[in-house]
Parts: structure tokens; C-alpha cells; sequence
DNA sequence: GCATAGGCGGAAAAGGTTTTCCGGACAAAA
DNA sequence: TTTTGTCCGGAAAACCTTTTCCGCCTATGC
């Protein structure tokens, strides 16, 4: 039992006292040649940095928080147990974070707002230097507090409030590039079909192809169909579809999960994709739009880059530029075969 | 610029100093009354529970790690990139975690041993009380680094170290459950689809389903078929199977996606399903069970008891009972129509 | 009434680094 | 030789909490 924990560390860390001693000069020397500050001869500070790795010595983190009153830590909150969207999210968050050699708290909030205030309090307590918010949904959300002694960034899922700083991805855009991408390949007879109505993105990107086909003095073939997230869906609003304008040539839909159940649903329907009905997904999610058939064209939101915008603008909030209200991530089309 | 900085944050953080002036008693009282050591009043308790309740004090982590040499946080290196795997077992840590006040950093090595490195000294500096290794391939990982000052437990990958203290799947265990449930169901004439032979997880629940299946006296239908973990291969495979062994009423196969493609593939050469093919997949992966059709029977591998499990075993061992070896987490069979 | 013990709370050190201030030594200028 | 500077490095405070040790006051027993 305890002789293990005997085992492990048998030589304790190193301090900087150690290094000092060895190099044979006061701690804030060592401290001072370390870091690159005051004025020392190159002749000590050399010394001191060989003291230094013959020892492995590195600072500790905690004191030097304690002193500075910055930890160089953020917390990341994701609403939703981390999924389909916080995940890349949060990749993204942790590339622009680790160039500014910071890293990050994990917290699942599970979108309960007793389980939020709770993880907030932690990080606050922790001292962290800012704070990402991500969600899964598009819809704004309400702040997670004011008047917090740190910068908060809200990555995917805006907040409410204009004046927070938000990284959000084009909504409209994306719909408008499925949009060009279809009627670039000679579409004219464009339906759209996608998620529930209450979802500000099934909302955001069925106006957007509205507005993209206007300006191609186009317009949707039948309404937009609002319905689930799902292939289930996709299948059956495929064969709906079919039946009220059986005259369509393209398809855009809200997510590729839809639009997999639409390819499976049109293909069994005898259509032929995609020569009779072109067809765009959204969320370019890999392992569902390859395996499609044919494999999917869909418009990736960008997600990483919105965890990447997040990442610097929070940093930059830390360092005293913050520069509030909403930003705008653009995707890009992924052409495959549909 | 500044200002905004000035605007956050207009009152100092309350210290203790401040919770003892104003409950009129000294630093340490309230120390000792907050954290219930010492001997006090309970009125004298009172006075500064009060007292701390009206500033909002909550004690500097910080400054409390400095002391104690403990941080209440630990490292969670996934090698993958968080993927379908890391997820759930991050949700589980966290869980486990959460009951013990501890915070997890997240750090992605994205399989590179010198970002491995990278973090792992980070991690160290950080004086982090324990590391969870996570993984996202079953095969048997080098360990992270020997002679490490705080206990590692690795989650899911395995070390190749069997003195390290790793939490994995029962992919034997997994392989029978399916085969079980498919001869229960009455299938006699069982094959097996499945990923890459390079991959210990399709080794072992090939070779446990062979085992499961000599159990009852029956012996897999044609040899197992390793391919890779996507849908083509499995409607590639579907097809083949149909013709070197006509016969077959049931598959199991080695990963959902896989599953998927093959009930495509059954599907569309005229075998109707759960009918004439029982089917079973592995992983419970829902968005893709659920949509197939007909929804897919599944082993889930019970990820997330394998973090809350790996969580737990980091948590003894940073109280001094560590638990070397391997720890077997067993999944469970979720029926589906399939 | 005095001594002793126990209950309660204060004083101070410790933890490891950074930073400010200060002083010593040496060189150059008067 | 004395003064004025400059260059280099040391001493000590500060960051915030916990914990140990110690002392005071009160109550109790003789």
C-alpha cells in the first residue's frame, strides 16, 4: 500500500533553491536568470540554466500562480456532454490555447443550469484565467452569469447578449453554398429538407437558401419540410417529397444525418443520385457522409476553426484586448459524389 | 483597452483576511471554523460561516495546492484526438472525478509521442495528482513513462506494462454476449464480419465468439472476414458471405458501423432481417444503431463504466491504494430488432 | 483563595516563486 | 584621492491558506 507511493518519487522536485544552491547564487538570481529579467553577466546566467537542467528543475506552476495571480488555465464548459459539435470544438480550442502554453479545464455541464453554476463557481475558485462556453445547438443562450472577474468567449452557441463576445458559424453562408454548389450543377427544381423548427439552425439555413435561390431568381421547390434530425426522417420526408413535387432535381438538407436518410430514401424510390437529384448534406460529419451513397457533398461549419477563433480571442481577452459581440466562422463545401 | 479590464473585477476576490476582519477573529479561526479543525464555539462557527457568506469567500485553490502539495486536478491524455471512444470514457472520469472535487486538463497527444511528452511534462509541472491515459484502439499502449512521481491509470488502451494499472473492455466477454443472444434466437449458421486482423479488438472478438460458439457445440460459419471498420466493407462482405456460405441465419460483427453495412448489404440482396439473418453489432454507437434498419442489436462496451472504473482506481491510488493490473469492465447486450 | 486543567483562539511559520529595492564593488571622471 | 555612476546580484516582501504551537482566560477542585 504505502511503500508504492515510497516507491514513486523517490527525489523530491526539485525547488529553485536547489538550483540556486548549486549554481552557487541567491534564488532570485536564479529566478531572474531563468526567466531572462534583471541584469546578470551571461556568464551566471549560463551557469545557472546548466544548474537548472542537471537538476530537471521547472517552476512550479502553483506558486507561481499564487504570486501572479494568473494560472494559465481556462475553463471549458460544454453544455452539452461533449458530442458531435463541442468536440471539435474544443480540439480547436486546445490548439490555439497550447501556443500560449495554457491549458484547459474540462466541465460537462449537461446543459443543467445547477450543474453550470457549480462548475463556474469551481473555476472561479480555481483562478482561471477565461472561460469558453460551447454548445451543440445554434440557439443563443443565456449568459452564464455577469459581472464575472474573467473573459468569457461563447463558442458555437452565441449568447443572448450582443455585448458577450461569441464565435458562431455562418448559418445563412453555409445554406447559400449548398445552394450555389446545386445550381451550379445545373439544379433548378430545389427542395430543402431538414430538422425540427424549433432549432435555430434548421430556422437559419432554410432563410438562407431562400435567399440564395432568390438571388438566382429561384425559389424552393414546395416548402421547406421541418422535421427531425434523423435518417428516419430523412427517409420518409424523401418519399413525401417525391409525392407532392415529384419533379425536383436537387436537395439540400439541414444536416447530413437527414440527408443520408434522403439519399437512402430517393434511392429506393429509383432515383438516381446523382444524376436525377443532386444532393447537399450540412456538418461534413466524416464516417456518416462517406459511407452514403454515394458519398455525400456537404458543407463543413468549421467547426475547429470556431474552437480556434474562440481560443485567440479569449487569449486576447486575457491580455486586456477583448473585443466583444459576434463573430462569424465561414464554412466551405466538401464536394464528394452526391 | 484597460478599462474594460478595470471594469471586470471592480471588488478584489474576498481573502481570508477579509472574512476574519470581518467576523473579528484571525485568519486561522476562520480557517479552522470553515474547515471544521481546531477547537472552537460552535457560536464562534457560526460567526464566521456568516461572515464568509456575506463576501462570498470560497479559499484561493490556489493557494492551498502550494501547501499541501496537492492540486486536486488530474491529466486526462487522450492519444487520439477525442474520438468515438475517448468521449465516453472522459464522461466517466469526469463523473467519477466530480464526486472527489477534482478538475481534469484535457490534453490531446493526437498519438505523437513528443506531444505526449509535451504534456505529460506540463502536466507534471502542474503538479497534477494523478493521469488518466485514454485510447481509442484496444491494442496494449507503451507506458507513458516509468518512475512517474503520481500514480497513472490507463483507461480502455491498455499498457503493455502488466504492473500498470489499466481498466479495459471484456472484448471476449462482449463477443459471447452477442453470440448468446444470437443463438438463444435460434441461429445456427453464424459468421463473423469484422475490422482490420491488425487490430487486437477484431482478434479478440473473433476469437472469442469461435470460443462462445464451441461452447454450444457450433462452429463458425466460413472463416471470419477482417476487413476494415467502415460501412462499404461491410456491404462488401455481406455479399461475399452470401455466396461462400449461402446458408447463414446469423452475423455478428465486430464494430456497428461494420454492422451497418451489412445489414444494407443482407438487405439489398433480398434477405430480410431479423427474418432469415439475426444480426448483432458492437459498440452501441445509438446515432448509427438506431437508424439502421432494422435497428441494430448491439454489444455496448460500457465505456463510460470503464472511465467512472479508471476514475475511481486514480482516486485510491492518490489516496495510497493503488490497484495494479488490468481491470476488466463487462459490457451488456442492448436489444434492438435486429 | 489558589492552583491546575481544559477550552478557545491568536501568532507565526511554511509552501515556492517573482519582484522590488538596495548595496557592494569596480571603473571612470574630477 | 574622492566622487559619481554603473553593473551585478543578494535580501526580503508578497501572494493566500493551513497548521502547529502557545498562551490566556475561565472554571473547577481542593
Amino acid at each position: 500500500m504505502t511503500d508504492s507511493t515510497a516507491s514513486r518519487a523517490m527525489t523530491r522536485r526539485a525547488g529553485i533553491a536547489d538550483v540556486a544552491a548549486l549554481a552557487g547564487v541567491s534564488p532570485g538570481t536564479v529566478s531572474k536568470a531563468l526567466n531572462g529579467r534583471g541584469s546578470l553577466r551571461e556568464e551566471t546566467r549560463a551557469r545557472v540554466r546548466a544548474a537548472a537542467d542537471e537538476l530537471g528543475f521547472s517552476p512550479s506552476t502553483v506558486a507561481r500562480s499564487l504570486l501572479s495571480g494568473r494560472t494559465f488555465t481556462v475553463g471549458i464548459i460544454t453544455t452539452d456532454s461533449y458530442g458531435r459539435f463541442s468536440i471539435p470544438v474544443m480540439r480547436g480550442v486546445e490548439d490555439s490555447l497550447g501556443v500560449g502554453e495554457m491549458d484547459a479545464f474540462l466541465c460537462d455541464s449537461r446543459d443543467d443550469p445547477i450543474r453550470e453554476r457549480h462548475h463556474l463557481r469551481k473555476l472561479l475558485d480555481r483562478q482561471v484565467d477565461g472561460i469558453i462556453v460551447a454548445g451543440r445547438r445554434t440557439d443563443a443562450r443565456r449568459p452564464l452569469s455577469d459581472d464575472l472577474p474573467v473573459p468569457v468567449v461563447y463558442a458555437f452557441a452565441r449568447s443572448s447578449d450582443p455585448q458577450d463576445c461569441s464565435v458562431v458559424s455562418d448559418e445563412r453562408g453555409a445554406a447559400r453554398l449548398a445552394i450555389e454548389h446545386l445550381v451550379k450543377t445545373g439544379r433548378r427544381r430545389i427542395a430543402h429538407i431538414t430538422g425540427p423548427q424549433s432549432h435555430a439552425s434548421a430556422r437559419e439555413r432554410a432563410a438562407g437558401a431562400a435567399e440564395a435561390l432568390a438571388e438566382f431568381g429561384l425559389e424552393l421547390a414546395g416548402e421547406p419540410l421541418f422535421g427531425g434530425w434523423t435518417e428516419v426522417w430523412g427517409r420518409f420526408a424523401a418519399a413525401q417529397l417525391l409525392r407532392s413535387v415529384p419533379d425536383i432535381d436537387g436537395v439540400f438538407c439541414g444536416n447530413d444525418v437527414v440527408a443520408r436518410g434522403v439519399a437512402d430514401g430517393l434511392r429506393e424510390s429509383g432515383i438516381n443520385l446523382p444524376e436525377q437529384v443532386g444532393l447537399v448534406g450540412t456538418d461534413n460529419w466524416a464516417v456518416l457522409a462517406e459511407a452514403a451513397r454515394p458519398p455525400l457533398t456537404t458543407v463543413d461549419l468549421g467547426l475547429e476553426e470556431i474552437g480556434r477563433r474562440a481560443g485567440d480571442l479569449l487569449l486576447a481577452a486575457i491580455d486586456g484586448n477583448p473585443a466583444p459581440g459576434t463573430h462569424i466562422v465561414h464554412g466551405h463545401l466538401v464536394v464528394r459524389e452526391s
